[in-house]
DNA sequence: GTCAAGCCTG
DNA sequence: CAGGCTTGAC
């Protein structure tokens, strides 16, 4: 940990200093990555002692805004019963969900908990962030940004100048907690020493500000993590390095440490205990200690590298405080199901059953939780209300079980009635029906509680009924592997399959006797989990929002319901053309008319050769073009075909009545190479974007093992960064005959293009690739494409004027091109290097003109003014002629060429 | 602020 | 050929 430690620090600094100047993309991508690294870490609980921080800031980054609000409020509830914490977490309304669950399950438990000495070190790192966040970014909207601004202030209650993980020393802090000596002091410290650094960090925020005026000092949010993680070993250093103080911290930490050697065993002991009594002294030391750190500081490098071990030894004692906040939780949960078992022992038995499966299902979401754990049927029933996966700890909340407990003992009194009712109006499966009837027959053997155990029954069977409807309709759209993502929870909870869900609902009522004898985890972990997952396939609400984040980032393009019905729904209501325009159109200098260089402006030149087609109608063609093999189409993207009604495009099944060209098949060997770049600089930017997860990004085009390169775009990335809509454009009716990328054959065709065309519109480009989505990132590189032909066209001309002219040309009309010239066996060798294709003459007299153009302005020494050749630029623009319309076939690569 | 062109660089 | 950057138009 040590190495990584003071690497990352390294970096992070580095980081920051580079976000200072301004550089902030790759900073931004960097640190996304990390921040997500840790997303994914918290995700799944493993407690590295390096992630604590990480942890709360992601927690706080993304969920923070809307779901750590509710539970906030939740928590709140709970705090205010314990009547401890509530000030503390007033002024940081997002404050962590581990921090918070710490101090309620300690508050809750009477801090009954031994194991949790550490707890002053994970709730500081916690709000810290919180504080952090608040108050270090003035450029961030934060509510108050005075809460932090004053050193001091707003700090609830005072608190004692507690070093948190800290190396030992005697103690004088205990005094607070006589009968409850050991937890309690630590559920004190806790808290202590969470305001303590929260002091300290507005103190050296304040300090910051002073030091820099820059605003945009974090430029990104992803920078939270650094920042916070820096900022956090700087107070904590100024803390370490008052010397002054180093007696009471060090009395505070030897009491710390003998808490932790004596409560491990006191697991869930004494229920009692209250937060917030501090001694008067400690107030006074902590006062007095706020007056003097300000002055303290250092450069934060070397209080940053000074604290490294401290570190390390604070992580330790969150590793070992979360393992036994861990242990609390089972117990809590153990006797939580001890309670609502006694209540609800049928339906308890049922409701397992079917989410045994549901459970199964839900490991596919390996992001979501590493416990798949079976959870009460009834909890389906709270998947609308906001509840977000992975903040399961949340739901590990004691209280929390409780008030669930008697909110779902109240709903099942509900339920009999409600699912019989919901079952009855449904007639759509006729198979659950017999199935519903068996298990009425035969499990539910009768008596009060065999109403609830039917109604159980009836539950599932209805979902199961309507997870087929789902899935039929999916599968219809989804190829065959790719029809789960793994990374959005929408599909989790359906059953795959019908034969899935008879299955389970066969085995429903037995399987699992009752909970103690399973893990608290196993249980309630998939509770939360079950709360993002839809038990109907149903889109809701929330479907998305136990990862806020996803919206933007790369990893996990799981555009939002909205998200996706908007572009799905504009879609569907627009015209099904896949020349749909579903962007501004890009300036371009050519064209503008539409005609074909009427408006020629050499009189050198005969004027292009009239259009030979209507350039603005959809071209007949594009229902049935495409340059990759019918695999590599997907209707849409993964993320909507959790939704059932996508179906209406139905069974494109791949791409009957796209028979891939001959050229599609050999071109797998021979571009492939050129494609390599691509996907070399894609897989750069997936790796920038999304750290590991590369392999869900295929899966939205296609796996590059399975349809080669083509699949691989970096338009593909690029549109990741945030550009939703094109996400929601692809569009479901098209036919699965568009796709992302652009392959090397769209290169080809557009060298050819250029003999016709240097500045192609992007409208233009659209109608000749009218077999590639179209997005900003596809025009962008068509675009860029070009502009590069036309680099090395001007380049050449530049070259071989400034050539005739020092070999002594005098005239510009003495220089041709002819095929035979070498100027046109260069272009053509970029353009055409095959030679497989007849450039047209007009290419060759637009190429004489240019020379010439560069001729007459090096001989006039015009190439003295540094833009001295936009002037040529102006006049070649306009000798495009109109593109051949047999370049707006898909195909026409195999046409041309073999013609 | 966005977009595209153009230039430079690798 | 693509990325970064600047510039200019809008």
């Amino acid at each position: 940990m040590p190495d990584h430690d003071s690497t990352t620090l390294l970096t992070r600094q580095t980081k920051r200093r580079r976000v200072d100047i301004g550089v902030k993309r790759t900073v931004g991508s960097v640190i996304f990555t990390r921040a997500r690294e840790t997303l994914f870490d918290s995700m799944n609980q493993s407690h590295g002692p390096d992630q604590d921080g990480d942890c709360s800031l992601v927690g706080h980054g993304h969920g923070g805004t809307t779901s750590d609000g509710e539970k906030s409020n939740v928590l709140r509830k709970l705090l205010k019963r314990a009547n401890s914490y509530e000030d503390t977490i007033m002024p940081f309304p997002g404050a962590t969900i581990i921090s918070q669950l710490l101090k309620n399950n300690i508050g809750k438990n009477g801090g009954s908990d031994s194991g949790f000495q550490g707890s002053g070190a994970l709730s500081s790192g916690g709000s810290e962030i919180q504080a952090e966040d608040a108050c270090s970014n003035s450029s961030r909207d934060q509510d108050s940004p005075s809460d932090c601004l004053s050193p001091g202030p707003p700090l609830p209650p005072p608190s004692s100048s507690s070093s948190f993980g800290r190396p030992p020393p005697p103690s004088s802090l205990n005094s607070h907690a006589p009968s409850q000596p050991l937890c309690l002091s630590s559920f004190d410290l806790d808290r202590l020493s969470d305001e303590h650094l929260r002091a300290k960090r507005a103190r050296v925020e304040n300090i910051i500000r002073g030091m820099s005026h820059s605003p945009h000092v974090r430029p990104n949010g992803s920078d939270h993590n650094q920042e916070s993680n820096r900022e956090n070993e700087n107070s904590s250093n100024n803390s370490n390095s008052s010397n002054d103080h180093r007696g009471d911290s060090s009395h505070n930490t030897s009491n710390h440490n003998h808490i932790r050697s004596d409560c491990p065993s006191s697991l869930l002991s004494s229920p009692g205990s209250r937060a917030g009594v501090v001694g008067i002294g400690e107030v006074y030391r902590e006062n007095k200690r706020k007056q003097r750190l300000p002055q303290q500081q250092h450069s934060f490098t070397q209080l940053v590298c000074s604290r490294q071990e401290q570190r390390q030894e604070e992580r330790r004692q969150l590793k070992l405080q979360l393992e036994d906040m861990q242990k609390q939780l089972r117990q809590l949960q153990e006797k939580f199901y001890q309670i609502y078992d006694s209540e609800t022992e049928e339906e308890e038995e049922n409701g397992e059953s079917g989410e045994v499966d549901r459970g199964g299902e839900r490991e596919e979401d390996g992001n979501l939780s590493e416990d798949s754990i079976r959870s009460d049927g009834l909890e389906e029933r709270h998947r609308d209300r906001g509840r977000h996966s992975h903040d399961e700890l949340s739901e590990l909340d004691p209280g929390l079980f409780l008030d669930r407990a008697r909110a779902l003992l109240r709903e099942q009194a509900l339920l009999d009635g409600d699912i019989e009712e919901d079952v009855d109006g449904r007639d759509e499966e006729e198979r659950n029906g017999e199935r519903v009837m068996k298990r009425r027959g035969g499990a539910a053997g009768g008596r009060g509680g065999g109403g609830r155990q039917l109604a159980e029954t009836l539950k599932q069977e209805l979902n199961c009924a309507v997870s087929q409807v789902v899935d039929t309709v999916v599968k219809g759209f989804s190829s065959p592997k790719q029809a789960v993502s793994h990374h959005h929870g929408c599909h989790s909870n359906t059953p795959a399959a019908p034969s899935s869900s008879s299955n389970s609902s066969s085995s429903c009522p037995p399987p699992f006797g009752p909970l103690p004898s399973l893990t608290p985890d196993s249980r309630f972990g998939s509770g939360a989990l079950a709360l993002t997952l839809n038990g109907d396939g149903s889109p809701t609400p929330n479907y998305h929002s136990s990862n806020p984040r996803l919206h933007c980032f790369g990893d996990v393009i799981v555009p939002s319901p909205l998200d996706s019905f908007g572009g799905l729904s504009s879609r569907l209501s627009g015209v099904p053309t896949p020349n749909d325009q579903t962007e501004a159109l890009p300036l371009v200098v050519r064209k503008s008319g539409g005609g074909g260089g009427g408006e020629n402006i050499n009189p050198s030149l005969p004027p292009p050769p009239p259009p030979h087609h209507p350039s603005l109608h959809p071209s007949p063609l594009t229902a049935s073009l495409g340059f990759s093999p019918p695999s590599f189409r997907h209707p849409f993207p993964l993320p909507l075909m959790g939704y059932p009604f996508q179906s209406p495009l139905g069974s494109h099944g791949g791409g009957a009545g796209y028979p891939p060209g001959p050229k599609d098949h050999h071109r797998s060997s021979p571009d492939s190479m050129d494609m390599t770049r691509e996907t070399v600089s894609l897989r750069t930017k997936m790796a920038a974007l999304g750290g590991g997860h590369l392999s869900h990004h295929h899966h939205r085009q296609s796996s590059p093992s399975q349809h080669g390169p083509e699949g691989l775009s970096l338009s593909l990335i690029k549109s990741e960064c945030g550009d939703l809509q094109d996400i929601a454009d692809i569009s479901p009716y098209s036919g699965s005959t568009i796709q992302e990328g652009l392959s090397p054959n769209h290169l080809k065709k557009a060298k050819l293009m250029f003999f016709y065309t240097r500045y192609p519109s992007s409208n233009m480009l659209k109608m000749y690739f009218s077999d590639v989505k179209f997005n900003r990132c596809i025009t962008s590189q068509l675009i860029k494409w070009f502009s590069n032909f036309r680099e090395f066209y001007y380049i050449q001309m530049e070259k071989f004027a400034r050539q005739a002219i020092n070999e002594g040309v005098t005239a510009s009309e003495e220089m041709t091109v002819g095929r035979d010239a070498e100027l046109f066996r260069a272009l053509n060798m970029h353009y055409n290097k095959a030679n497989d294709f007849e450039v047209p003459d007009r290419f060759l007299e637009v190429a004489q003109v240019t020379l010439r153009e560069f001729f007459n302005a090096i001989v006039a020494g015009k190439d003295a003014d540094p833009s001295w050749k936009k002037a040529i630029y102006k006049v070649i623009c306009k000798l495009d002629s109109e593109v051949p319309e047999v370049f707006k076939s898909p195909n026409c690569l195999q046409e041309l060429l073999h013609d």
